[in-house]
DNA sequence: GTGTAAATGAAATTCAATATCAATTATACC
DNA sequence: GGTATAATTGATATTGAATTTCATTTACAC
């Protein structure tokens, strides 16, 4: 009942937007995948099994899967906007290797109280944040000491 | 002896980096105000005082200003690349109004120690945090209850 | 089934970022 | 101070992601 799909019919339904063949096609492709894909990436996936899905469709449809509540943009400042799952996924924050390119997710429940305390001292209210940690990996330093 | 052109000339000559009027002009201009710029901005500013300078000479010395370690670039997401003073600011973060663009400056110590935890569990090297709070400002809940 | 408004897909547009290149200029050397 | 030369400049072109346009197709309410 309280599939990522049904979520989705849901809420198209709720907001008076058609379901497509192609929007289904274009979920069902992002569920596929656990990775941080930009429109164009998601667009190439959903190409294999579906060739006549445009790219401006798929654009579209990962707006629409934001607004859902599905997925959620991720920005790892590199011009790109990527997508990730929020369904069934916690809140978390990422570390960002400058040398790879590769991202560590962690969860710092501490930095959901610093949100918090701040908001309250502007008399900001919050609807989320971005903590991003830039520097070099494991493997990276590794390799060059 | 340390003002900020000093660091600025410093650096010019350590990197065999010309100095010419050009830089220094967009370099005081910069100086001139306390605001969050983009190159475009910036640039329009620039015109102002010296009328036949190029985009791309601002657009490059930017760069060149943040390499000197006297500007900083910030991204408040809306796809365009901001610069702040950093020579004699104390690092901060945002909290970013996602109705009026404004933005709010504010210090917190702990994201230090945190930054600090998270890098030691995944032996990772921390250069730089990116901490943004998005949501509603103070100013803009009272016009849009 | 039919009408109609939303969705699609190919192509065009936008806009910041970045590259190109001939002309200009800073500076190291004499 | 003059000169060689390599960096800089500025106009312009290019790139690439984001976004729009519009004629055609399709979902779905009735
Ligand atoms: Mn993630
Ligand atoms: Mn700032
Ligand atoms: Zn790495
Ligand atoms: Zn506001």
């Amino acid at each position: 009942m309280d599939s990522p799909n049904n979520v989705f019919t849901q809420y198209l339904k709720a907001n008076g937007i058609r379901q497509s063949t192609q929007r289904d096609s274009i979920l069902e492709v992002f569920l596929g995948t656990e990775k941080h894909l930009s429109a164009i990436e998601l667009y190439n996936l959903v190409r294999r099994r579906h060739p006549n899905i445009g790219y401006a469709t798929v654009y579209r449809a990962v707006k629409v899967i934001c607004n859902a509540g599905l997925a959620e943009e991720v920005d790892f400042g590199d011009g790109v906007a990527r997508f990730e799952h929020k369904y069934g996924h916690e809140h978390h924050d990422h570390l960002i290797c400058t040398k790879c390119g590769k991202f560590i997710e962690v969860r710092q429940p501490n930095i959901e109280k610093l949100q918090e305390d701040l908001a309250k001292e502007y008399r900001f209210i919050p609807t989320r944040h971005k903590f991003q940690i830039f520097g070099i990996c494991k493997n990276c330093k590794k390799y060059s000491p």
